[in-house]
RNA sequence: UCCUCAUUAGCUCAAUUGGCAGAGCGAGCGGCUGUUAACCGCUAGGUUCUUGGUUCGAGUCCAAGAUGAGGAGCCA
């Protein structure tokens, strides 16, 4: 606050609000603090779109009410510019605005900065490369203010639902020793004397360890991956919740788990519908998202695909559907799939080669793994990963023998399973990818404030 | 790592067969009492990504490179 050294005696009395609660206010004079976010005038009569950080409120000046000095400076305010603004407020349908609706008749008006002339975000559609550039503005504006105040409801629905049905938060390491899944895809970084350290990929691990100490716990927190992949599903740095749960096998996963997406879906319904509004998101499809998600194993999954492929004449996409039993899905895969529901559904049951090493065996089918991913619906694709744990400590050894992991790093891990081994599962959610599908972005660079790809580390 | 595409004014894009570098938005100035991507008039604004080549002449054709984007693989 260099710039208003003290509080005049008007500034002591006025009632400053914040402009998402201004439907509260209707007929009062209040204050608000904020930028101008676009101008446009008629004459008389001057229009300023200002934004608190809360919402976006049409102040109205008209000429004739205002000293003609003061009415000049509206008329001129360039974009940007910092300003205390009082006036009274009043209910009109012609306001734009988030919420809107409602716009300030301007009595007084004071600015904190007059903004240089030359902002750079002009108010219009911008290319990646400029908007991505110009991350520090770009999340000025609607569209990216409404995805971010989404994606901080979602954290906050994340925790609050972890916190209220016994989940503990436990902080893991990000700085770790050695690679849960291969060192190909880490950031590495000298470690005094010790050698190299990786920046987390997961916590998986060490969450196995917490919940013999603590039953059910969560670990969140920023993820790295050094993966060359340059789509728009990919960050090398993003956010994942990790949810890990003692005495639980693959079918009470899937319980949890669609309660906990179901509750993340209803809070944003209650608390950003505007935001939503202003993104043009299908709002009826969040509002299907609800009780029982269809669950279906990687077999049927398979055999669905394989008939989507067979009436499918593009011929690019017919080779882009080609699918075996045993192998992955690709993006295509997914989205064939995900569009046959309007509820994120389950896919069970991963053929053991394509996963992970620690996931438990199906019984009497040790080429398949109680493996689930949750695939959202829309074309979204997979939100949350997860899996039954193995808890036999001889095969765990086998597998890790198997996949050329380095034994002595995992000898922590091991002990695990002969000091009250149980069955145990958990997963991990990709926060960016929840936010888009709920948003309805097309791009996961838009779900973090300031994103990082492959070839972007700026600003 | 591989495949495809793109790069022209601050931004988004045009520019016919190789023949004068253009528009809209944004900015500045002027006008207008209800604007919603306001509207009307005027003004300023260019290393056409870089280097080299072909040509009387290159934004356009050729070669190499740079940067970015989308996708594959891998994953959340």
């Amino acid at each position: 606050m260099g710039l208003r050294p003290t509080p005049t005696k008007s500034e002591e009395i006025m009632k400053i609000i914040r402009v998402n609660d201004i439907a509260a206010h209707d007929g009062e004079e209040v204050t608000i603090q904020g930028w101008v976010y676009k101008r446009t005038g008629k004459g008389k009569l001057a229009f300023l779109l200002v934004r608190d950080g809360s919402g976006f409120v049409q102040c109205v000046a008209f000429k004739g009410d205002l000293d003609e000095a003061l009415f000049d400076i509206i008329s001129r305010i360039p974009q940007e510019s910092s300003v205390i603004i009082t006036g009274t407020v009043r209910k009109d349908d012609r306001a734009p605005g988030l919420p809107g609706g409602y716009e300030l008749g301007i009595q007084s008006f004071e600015v904190i900065q007059a903004a240089d002339e030359d902002y750079p975000m002009a108010l219009k559609e911008h290319g990646a490369d400029f908007a991505l550039d110009n991350r520090h503005f770009w999340i000025r504006m609607p569209s990216q203010w409404a995805i971010l105040r989404i994606r901080a409801t979602i954290i906050s629905a994340i925790r609050e639902w972890l916190d209220d049905n016994g989940f503990i938060l436990m902080d893991t390491p990000i700085l770790t020793p050695a690679a849960a899944e291969g060192t190909t895809t880490l950031f590495e970084t000298e470690y005094f004397d010790e050698g190299k350290a990786y920046l987390a990929q997961t916590g998986q691990l060490y969450n196995e360890a917490n919940i013999f100490a603590f039953g059910k716990v969560y670990c969140f927190g920023p993820t790295f991956r050094a993966e060359k992949s340059k789509t728009r599903r990919h960050l090398t740095e993003f956010w994942m919740v990790e949810p890990e749960i003692a005495f639980c096998d693959l079918d009470e996963l899937m319980n949890i788990e669609e309660q906990f997406v179901a509750h993340i879906v209803k809070r944003v319904l209650e608390k950003n519908r505007p935001e939503l509004e202003s993104l043009d998101r299908d709002i009826s499809a969040l509002e299907k998202v609800t009780g029982e998600f269809p669950r279906i194993s990687y077999d049927k999954a398979v055999e669905m695909i394989k008939e989507i492929q067979a009436k499918t004449e593009d011929p690019e996409e017919k080779a882009f559907l080609e699918i075996e039993w045993g192998m992955d899905f690709g993006a295509r895969h997914e989205t064939v799939l995900t569009q046959q529901f309007d509820k994120p559904v389950f896919v069970y049951g991963y053929p053991t080669q394509v996963k992970a090493f620690y996931m438990e065996p199906m019984p009497g089918r040790p080429e398949a793994c109680k493996s689930v991913d949750l695939l959202a619906p829309e074309g979204y694709g997979e939100i949350i990963g997860g899996s039954e744990r193995m808890s036999d400590p001889d095969l765990l050894l086998q597998r890790i023998r198997e996949h050329e992991l380095p034994e002595e790093a995992f000898q922590w891990y091991l002990q695990l399973r002969q000091f009250g081994s149980v069955p145990h599962s958990g997963f991990g959610m990709g926060v960016e990818r929840t936010v888009a599908w709920i948003c309805g972005t097309d791009h996961i660079r838009e779900t973090i404030p300031f994103p990082r790809t492959i070839k972007r580390v700026y600003p």
